[in-house]
Parts: structure tokens; C-alpha cells; sequence
DNA sequence: TATTGTTATACTCTATAACTATA
DNA sequence: TATAGTTATAGAGTATAACAATA
């Protein structure tokens, strides 16, 4: 999800570079020496929306610092931060993801101390899931860097397209969930 | 990227179940037994792209029989199928990708006979690729379901909002790529 | 020296299955 | 029997570094 503490020394596996816009050019006649073509790829939403999220991940990515978030690990932290004293099963229902996803991860977070995680007094089976003070620092800065992507695309969109996409997503999330 | 001929009995990893809807409540008083708050999330652009994307591939593989091809190997053999005799490089260059990034793919996609690799007449470093019979099949098959998708997507939108996605996630794309 | 491709290694994110401990 | 969480294993997708072969 998050990723804590990248391993200190770890080589942090960086986001593709950006494809050369060059290659963005709809089928064509245009075979010019380096210019490939992606088809139909570019005709789909899908694709788009790929290739936002991507870009997006990417962006993120280098206005990071070392051991910085990850985008999982700091919408974690989020809804950890949200709900003091949540539980990993909760959490992963929330995010549609299996329990045994989260383990790990918030192994992690606890190890790099940016989690506490304590027994509940009710329930010897769960834990309830906390912030540190370094978990909180960690969050706020990374949610600097959120909002400041926020406004990067903001600032390309009227607030009424703004307004749209957010809207638009929904009903694309709500009709695929359902499709099928 | 494209995943071929997944591993005949491997038990293909599956995307995470939809999200329950209650978890998209903006933050809120609604304490409920078992709504936690998302905080901040759901007003991100950047997070409702994640999911949009989430709920893409999730769709797809709901639609996808065994031994599908997986979305970025879709992508892969589209390339390829629009340019044969294309090499392993360019197509990296083309997506934007480390070129280490593609040999394993590659290697699983020629194993599976989806995909011929001949060495160039010209040039004895380079690769040559192109789709086999059995790799157009594939290919024209994984397409037919990539476009059903297309069309559940175009069905909630109106033509203008369809179109206003295309142009205006090319230009989130854009203004990320050159920010920072 | 530069380029094509491979291999080893690593990291994120995700899953299923099997298991322990607690309810 | 059901639930909370862990561990082992697996797979997609991505990277860097080091290397071989060819240019």
C-alpha cells in the first residue's frame, strides 16, 4: 500500500519515463524512421485512463524524496490517520483488497514505526491500527505532495471539467463494477 | 505488459473485488458500525483515476476466460501485430519503458508461440517481431473484449462527455509529464 | 564506444491456500 | 464454525546494474 520506510538503501524502483508523445500519433500513414504505430490503443478510454494513473504515479514519484510514501502506503496511512483504532480487516474491505494483502505492508509500517498496532482489549484476534507521531509527519507531507499534483491538474482543467471528471470517474467505476 | 498464454494451470492472480460503495463517503459524522471514513481520498482526481483504472482492469479480467491475454500484453501484441518486424527497443521507447522491462514478456509471448522473433538481416544485435496465427487469434480475441468495455463506458457517458474525457486525460497526461 | 538484448535482483501491489489463535 | 491475522507462494508490472554480442 504505502511503503513506509523504503529499506534504506534500497534502489527504489523508479516509475516508467514518460512515452515520447511521437509515439501518441493515431495509426497512420506517417512511417516515419522511429515512429511506431499503437493501433487502436489510443481510441480507447481505457487506455487513457491507463495512461493518466500512470502518469500520475510517475509524477508523484519525482517530487518524492528518498524513503518517501508510496501512493498505497499513503492512502493507508489516510484512512489509518481517519480511523484511529481501525482493523486490517476493515481497512482491506474498504479497499476491496484480501486481508492477507495488507499483512505485510503494515508489518512494514509498524517495524518503521510509522504504526502502532495494539491488541484490542475486546477481541484477542485484532489489532487496532494508529498513527505515530512520525506516522502523522509522514502523512502530512505526503499529502503536500498529493495536493500539490492536485493542483497540477487542476490548473489544466476548467472547474467545471474539474467538477466532471470527478463525477465521470464515479459512474465509469459504478457501471464496470456492476457490467458483466 | 501483456501476460500470453498465462501459465496453463496457474491460478492467475486475481484483481481485488469492487470496494463497497459505503466506503466512499466523504469523510463525515456518520459513524456507523462499519463505514470508516476514506478522509481526504475520495476528493482527490488523482485517486478516483486509480480507481477508475482499477475497476478497468477488474472488468476486463471478469470478462477474461483462462489463459487470457492480461492488459499489457493486449497492448503488446497490438503494437506489434501494427508493426511487424518491429524491435524490442522501440517498442520500450514507444510505451516508455527499460528494455529489461520487455525480455521476460517477450520470451513468455514467444514460448507460447503467440509471438515470432527473427534476428535481423541487417542488424545482428536486433530482433525482429511479429504475431503468429495463433498470436492475431489472441489478439482479435482479447480486442473483442476490450471493446465491450469500451462500449459499457461509452454507455454512461453522452458522446460530448465521452469525447471531453479523451481530450482532457491527454491533457492531464501532458501537464504532469512537464510539471515539476 | 554505442546499441540490442539478457540476466540477476529488487520492489510494489495483489491474490489464493493453509494455518494459528481467538470467538 | 467463523473471524482476525500470518505465512508461503505466485504472478503482473516495473526498475537498475552488469554483461554479452554486434555495430
Amino acid at each position: 500500500m504505502t511503503d513506509t520506510t523504503r529499506p534504506k538503501g534500497a534502489t527504489s524502483p523508479r516509475p516508467p519515463a514518460p512515452p515520447p508523445a511521437a509515439a501518441n500519433v493515431d495509426e497512420g500513414q506517417g512511417e516515419a524512421p522511429d515512429t511506431l504505430s499503437l493501433g487502436p490503443l489510443p481510441g480507447y478510454l481505457g487506455y487513457k485512463l491507463r495512461q493518466a494513473q500512470a502518469a500520475s504515479f510517475r509524477h508523484i514519484d519525482r517530487m518524492a524524496g528518498e524513503s518517501d510514501l508510496s501512493p498505497g502506503r499513503f492512502s493507508l496511512l489516510t484512512v489509518i490517520g481517519a480511523n484511529p483504532g481501525v482493523t486490517q480487516t476493515r481497512i482491506a474491505r474498504a479497499f476491496g483488497l484480501d486481508k492477507s494483502t495488507l499483512s505485510p505492508v503494515i508489518d512494514q509500517l509498524v517495524k518503521g514505526r510509522l504504526v502502532a498496532r495494539k491488541r484490542s482489549k475486546t477481541d484477542g484476534r485484532a489489532y487496532g491500527l494508529s498513527l505515530t507521531a512520525a506516522g502523522r509527519r509522514s502523512l502530512d507531507a505526503k499529502r503536500a505532495q498529493i495536493e500539490a499534483q492536485e493542483k497540477v491538474m487542476a490548473a489544466t482543467l476548467s472547474p467545471r471539467e474539474h467538477a466532471g471528471m470527478m463525477e465521470i470517474l464515479d459512474r465509469i467505476v459504478a457501471a464496470l463494477d456492476v457490467a458483466r
